[in-house]
DNA sequence: TGGCCATATATCGTAACACGATATACAACG
DNA sequence: CGTTGTATATCGTGTTACGATATATGGCCA
């Protein structure tokens, strides 16, 4: 809230941003898709594999991994498991935990999408880096110039 | 599809970036919605915004912004006429297209919102770039270790 | 001018999915 | 051995993006 005063500039930077943003999502999205997953399954199985290191994932685990409430994870297991790419085991050391691992086949599909969007992310990243880049650079000059009593080159009033 | 292999590293890195993209997204999505808009409306004002300098915004212009279906997009417009944040007005030169600006109160809302993202995306920007950066010294690590006959340390077989 | 095709916007029924509210199962601790 | 807390599961609901389709306007050319 330090001046409600934002330039076409500003707008135009986060426009771009959320753009490239959404083109990525997008290019993610049809790729899942295209190896039949939804991207909330693509993310859950991405999820549940990095987490394979430091014991396997829980059902709150991956809730909050994917910013979802529970439930809505527990719905996103029940149509992974029916579709064979996880498989549910209750913790033995817990009763109430389950712990969830990844079958072949879920591993195998995720395999070929994560090599996918690491060769896309290459592609994308830089222009991404950029945008963030030049949000920063802009709005430290505009602060500068705030500071110095000036607000797009012209004196405060 | 240079090697279907890929490490533990590799995931950690993905699943580490795509949780960052949904905090944030996760963030805008709450500020959104604290200013009574869905997350979409918040874009779809950003993008009218954002457009306004070289001439008004159409419909179809709006939905390559958004990366959204066209009667998608008529109906989210739909939505922001409702509510009082855009106004829809016919071209007079070409009586097709439909030209969108903001409402006072529509740009009251993105200016509020906008400078809370940009503060956020300044303090978010630095982990986000760092992400970025980490999965793009590592791919050209591991594509230097292949080329020189080696794969995470140990030799092809 | 009139006919034809392309483009822009709008309408309607449908399906996916995340959520809130609620229920059940198990654990921990006094 | 009940009480409280945590983990997972179930069910009904609402939002919204989509496909298929309809309408309106413009541009072209004979």
């Amino acid at each position: 809230m330090a001046d409600a005063c934002l330039t076409d500039e500003d707008y135009e930077m986060l426009a771009s941003f959320r753009f490239a943003l959404r083109k990525f999502l997008a290019f993610s999205e049809a790729a899942a898709r295209r190896d039949g997953l939804t991207p909330r399954q693509h993310q859950a199985l991405l999820g549940i594999r990095a987490m394979q290191g430091r014991g396997s994932a829980s059902v709150s685990d991956l809730a909050a991994f994917l910013i979802l409430q529970h439930n809505s994870t527990v719905e996103l297991v029940d149509r992974l498991v029916a579709a064979g790419f996880v498989a549910r085991t209750t913790d033995p050391e817990d009763g109430r935990r389950v712990r969830l691992a990844l079958t072949e086949s879920g591993e195998a599909r995720l395999a070929a999408l994560s090599q996918t969007h690491l060769d896309e992310l290459e592609q994308i990243g830089p222009e991404l880096r950029h945008l963030l880049t030049r949000i920063q650079r802009y709005r430290r000059l505009i602060r500068g110039s705030v500071r110095n009593g000036m607000v797009e080159g012209k004196p405060l009033t």
